[in-house]
DNA sequence: CACCGATACGGGAAATTTCCCGTATCGGTG
DNA sequence: CACCGATACGGGAAATTTCCCGTATCGGTG
């Protein structure tokens, strides 16, 4: 019996292609194909299919593939996740293993590892994309200074990344200048920056503002 | 007999599982695949051969989109060549259509819509996204105000989206801080943008800049 | 209830950015 | 050769950012 696999990916074309190859692997049916998690969230209760493998892509508008992964872990636990991404921004790898994905491939992978890959997840459980050049070591250490940014932080940092200034943020936030002030200080810390511009890079570097 | 297409991405899950669709609409023959702009040119040289059509992804590293679409519309003018992209950013889009593209396709759209299109470019020669949302209107607007942008401004635009001060980035330069100021005041009015954050943010949202 | 951390805010100085005023050189071009 | 645009640079003021000093409130928690 072939092995049970669901896509979600908001790139149509690459859903449906890398549904095609998964096919031509003959092993695996493609059970489940979605555009972001919620779409997922619905075919997944209407349809009551549950496959042993699911592929997400990390980027995804309306539902993310983090949310997603915790949802999944969180109500199919049995469910092998595998994260699937284009970049490879070292938070956002965590992230996904910490919502618990048991690999994480990049789009730039060949599909030869790929279905190494589908193959070791299938028998042993998890697979580790020793041949890709992701260094755990720099994750782990990344890792350790991953910080915690607050719900207002995060608010000021939309703010951050614009041409307005300081005083003109203050007051789209309905706060003083000096409320605003001890936002920034805090994320230049946690950011390890020392000005606007680096804050603001680092914000995109790591995703926590969408352009 | 087939279409002879070719198609250069990155991505390389991406690459061969387009190449299975497209296989899978019959009609067309995968002749050349390539990882980026200087291997597709290795690679055509060696094989002299010339596909019809051409998939041309945008963000590659090496020798991207654009540089490979100008040097295919210089080199083979009779080949069609198809721009492949995620983001619709649209001077992105404009430079595609510049460097000799003849369609423009995002990577959400649908398979129906992809074969559509290639067939479409075949016979008419052009293919019209109307069924996407790019707004040729506001396309040909943001056209009137792009700009040109000089070397020098550009190196200087990577250093501005960086935590570094003018200073800093005078000495880097090799420039005196007023000739800096020359070039950011030129960004300034070229991006019309305020702040260095704002120049920073623009930078990146029009590619003149890789994080 | 005393203490603490999170949050909000004020005053002010130093550094940096932004913007204005200029000048000088240099390679075309009419 | 006079003129022009591109490039490089200097001086200085105003605005903004960055960083320091504080204080006050409030919801837990030992």
């Amino acid at each position: 019996m072939k092995t049970s696999v669901g896509i979600v990916d908001d790139h149509q074309l690459f859903l449906k292609s890398l549904g095609l190859m998964l096919k031509s692997f003959q092993v695996y049916d493609v059970v489940v194909e979605a555009l972001n998690g919620k779409e997922l969230q619905e075919k997944l209760k209407e349809s009551q299919i549950t496959p042993s493998i699911m592929l997400i892509d990390v980027n995804m508008p309306v539902m993310n593939g983090i949310e997603t992964a915790k949802w999944l872990s969180k109500k199919h636990p049995q469910m092998k996740l595998v994260a699937l991404s284009m970049n490879d921004n070292d938070s956002v790898i965590i992230d996904m293993i910490k919502a618990g994905c048991c690999a994480y491939l990049l789009k730039e992978t060949h599909p030869d590892e790929l279905e190494k890959a589908l193959h070791e997840i299938h028998t042993k459980g998890f697979y580790n994309a020793d041949a890709s050049n992701i260094n755990y070591r720099r994750l782990l250490l990344t890792d350790k200074d991953a910080v915690a940014i607050t719900d207002k932080e995060k608010n000021f940092l939309q703010y951050a990344c614009t041409d307005m200034t300081y005083k003109e943020i203050a007051t789209a936030m309905f706060l003083s200048e000096r409320t605003i002030d001890g936002y920034r200080e805090s994320l230049f810390g946690k950011l390890k920056v020392q000005s606007r511009v680096g804050l603001a890079m680092e914000a995109i570097r790591r995703g926590l503002v969408t352009l």
